[in-house]
DNA sequence: CCTAAAAACGACCAGACGGTCTGAATAATG
DNA sequence: CATTATTCAGACCGTCTGGTCGTTTTTAGG
């Protein structure tokens, strides 16, 4: 990796956090200056305006968290576990916060909700929203084809259930400064799935 | 009402859809100018900050949201059943959309979770929350009172449940542009307190 | 209709904003 | 080690920001 690479790529990091933390219009230039130790014209060397960085940034912060969960997920072959894994997931994943500031994906879908002020952007929050609602539906899919799950499992509910709780709860969870609140919402999940879905 | 009042009220009314639709910090003087067709100076003679105006903005929007839910319960006997109507209220009122942009409570939360940039916005989200926490225990504690509901129910958790998984609905339902997952997750709520929690 | 008070205007301000560009420093390449 | 390309600094620009204030207009009461 070459230094401006490195640069780029550090830019990118810094930035996710700041945006994450104060929002897309409420980060100045200065505050990425400030974090990152460069002046305008070395970050401009590397992007072409706010909104560029604004996107990468979100692009790294989907890919951090992708890893994540794959990682999470590794190695198991059970699909409903793999769903398991993946709701328990969200509850690790706010606690190591490597990001401050909460869901990115939320956080971004909620500024950009105006769709005048940023449409590239939200159109991102949209996708990744779109694909985690994939995903569930799609482990549900092979939970049932494989017979862990019944048959009659409403997949849409479901997933639409998790990711609004989901999500929910990590905003109630980071405006009182208590996890508790994502962790009853996580065993709530798991109840469901336990009552409602799982074959025995 | 004199001419003053008037305007000052309009003037919250307006701010409160722009607060809500562009953020705190994504609105600027200029489009409250626009929005009431009045100059700086009309309304700095009403309000002394930018900081003024969202503050009772947000306080004219928990007021129009409290009297909504309030009037939806109104006259209505059963502690139960006053929950129900309140989980039901949600899909009206932000179908209803007297104000653009979601749940005012979700937006500030999202966006001051950095309690460095607007603490007392913060706060302010922060009680409306603990206020509907509040409310939603208070109506499942009568209702064991009464006999209506389980003794053993887990108060703190369904509160939580109700509150992430709507907020995160809103959510959903606004970038999704589509009701369709916030009454899939009403209907979730609606089949907890059927199985769970009713005493029948 | 007159007058005092309230309300609104609009010019003005200092600083912050995102963004540009030239020249200097630094890194990669032969 | 020399040359070239990359990377970065920092001064600069026009615009927009929230906020002030003296002046004018409008309102309301007698």
């Amino acid at each position: 990796m070459s230094k401006g690479e490195r640069t780029r790529q550090m830019i990118i990091e810094q930035s996710a956090s700041l945006f994450n933390q104060k929002g897309y219009a409420g980060t100045a230039l200065d505050d990425i200056m400030t974090a990152t130790g460069l002046k305008k014209g070395g970050i401009y060397n590397h992007f072409s305006s706010k909104d560029d960085i604004a996107l990468s940034a979100f692009d790294y912060a989907m890919e951090r968290l992708n890893d994540f969960m794959s990682e999470a997920v590794a190695g198991i072959d059970s699909p409903l576990e793999r769903l398991i894994v993946f709701i328990k997931s969200f509850a690790i994943y706010h606690d190591d916060e490597w990001i401050d500031g909460g869901c990115p994906i939320l956080n971004t879908a909620i500024e950009q909700t105006d769709n005048k002020t940023n449409p590239a952007l939200r159109e991102k929050a949209l996708s990744a929203l779109k694909l985690w609602q994939h995903i569930i539906q799609r482990r549900l899919e092979k939970a049932i084809s494989a017979g862990e799950a019944r048959p009659d499992t409403d997949i849409q509910a479901f997933a639409t259930l998790a990711i609004s709780s989901l999500e929910g709860a990590v905003m109630l969870s980071r405006i009182y400064d208590d996890y508790s609140h994502l962790e009853r919402v996580i065993n709530h999940l798991l109840d469901v799935i336990e009552r409602d879905i799982r074959l025995t």
